[in-house]
DNA sequence: TTCTCGATGTCATCAACTGACATCAGCCTA
DNA sequence: TAGGCTGATGTCAGTTGATGACATCGAGAA
């Protein structure tokens, strides 16, 4: 028989996701989220960073498929359109219809602490120097590459608060490709 | 004779950025800072919420500077040249070439430490919140007003950094010119 | 059988905060 | 001018997040 069960850090995630839900972010403490997991607070921290962490768990895959979209666009691709293609993808695959009771209930979560916010901030500018890495790579100069990075990011923000934030259910394509729209709507009619 | 010295706020300010110049953030413990700047642990955080907070003082100041300049332009100007001027303005303003070196000393700490990465974009995040707000407040519709504030903000940011690390000395506003230019280029020319 | 390894537990410690209450110079008022 | 009030600060005790050092002990290798 194992000593321990398996899916320690899954169980983590899960239990402090429920905890967070109930309870709130602040009102909920690393030692419960450990005991209930079945497990001790200081084992929390070998899977865990920090608190916050838990919530932002695979956001290095999330952002290794934005940069390698970036990397794939076809050469001579404009920067922005890569990035926005990139987005596109990422929509596709990572924010389907079936995925935003779970994308609303995270976010919910998070927009009620600031300091979950702050963290949510740290991860998207990690994401964004990523992608202007990786246009740099592909031969975008500065400051082209982080602008463009800078404004994909914005794009899919704004995009992804709306999705969540909809009444009808559908995936995220359809509004982030409004809100492209509308940005290069706004930057050509500047005076 | 008073009773106790006076400014007591700014020598906990001075004192802080001095000791996290001297030995860092974490480096530096908020004992340490009261004890220097001849005062309690628990009256540092009377005055700040946190740690991370005395360097971000007089932020609301700063905010509050852009949205009035939002709000003070001229009727029908677009949301996009609304907000472009209202950081050209703050720009001058805030950010003349004598202010660089502190600028950049600041930044400096900052950039060593996520903590305080995070931080400084919730901040940002505030102020494109504000911005936003304030073009709502002008008839401007959503995501028209998001998307300029963000824009806004990150075309802010991107000349502030490029102005920190610029070798020659000089105020802020040309670089800000040159970034304006290059996200309005890059986003006609994207397919 | 014995050894080693790796995941977890135990314990001690620190630093960031927070609430409750004490202190006391200077001002206000009778 | 006595006496009380106020507001900035100190004191103290406690909680929580986070980290290092070391102990434990099943499982699988040698």
């Amino acid at each position: 028989m194992a000593r321990w069960q398996p899916g320690t850090r899954e169980r983590l995630q899960a239990t402090t996701l429920a905890l967070f839900a109930e309870q709130g972010f602040e009102g909920t403490t690393v030692a419960e989220i450990a005991s209930r997991a079945g497990l001790t607070e200081r084992t929390f921290f070998r899977y865990f960073a920090d608190k916050r962490e838990v919530l932002f768990a695979g956001q290095d895959e999330f952002e290794a498929t934005f940069v390698e979209h970036v990397a794939a666009a076809p050469p001579g691709t404009e920067p922005f359109a890569a990035v926005t293609r990139a987005i596109r993808a990422v929509a596709t695959d990572f924010f389907p219809a079936g995925r935003r009771a779970y994308s609303r209930q995270r976010q919910t979560i998070i927009d009620a602490n600031p300091g979950l916010r702050e963290r949510e901030l740290l991860k998207l500018s990690g994401l964004t120097g990523a992608m202007a890495t990786a246009l740099r790579e592909r031969g975008t100069p500065e400051p082209a590459a982080v602008l463009s990075a800078e404004c994909g990011v914005t794009i899919f923000r704004v995009a992804f608060s709306r999705w969540v934030a909809a009444n009808e259910d559908g995936g995220m394509v359809p509004i982030l490709d409004d809100v492209v729209a509308e940005l290069r709507a706004l930057a050509a009619r500047a005076a």
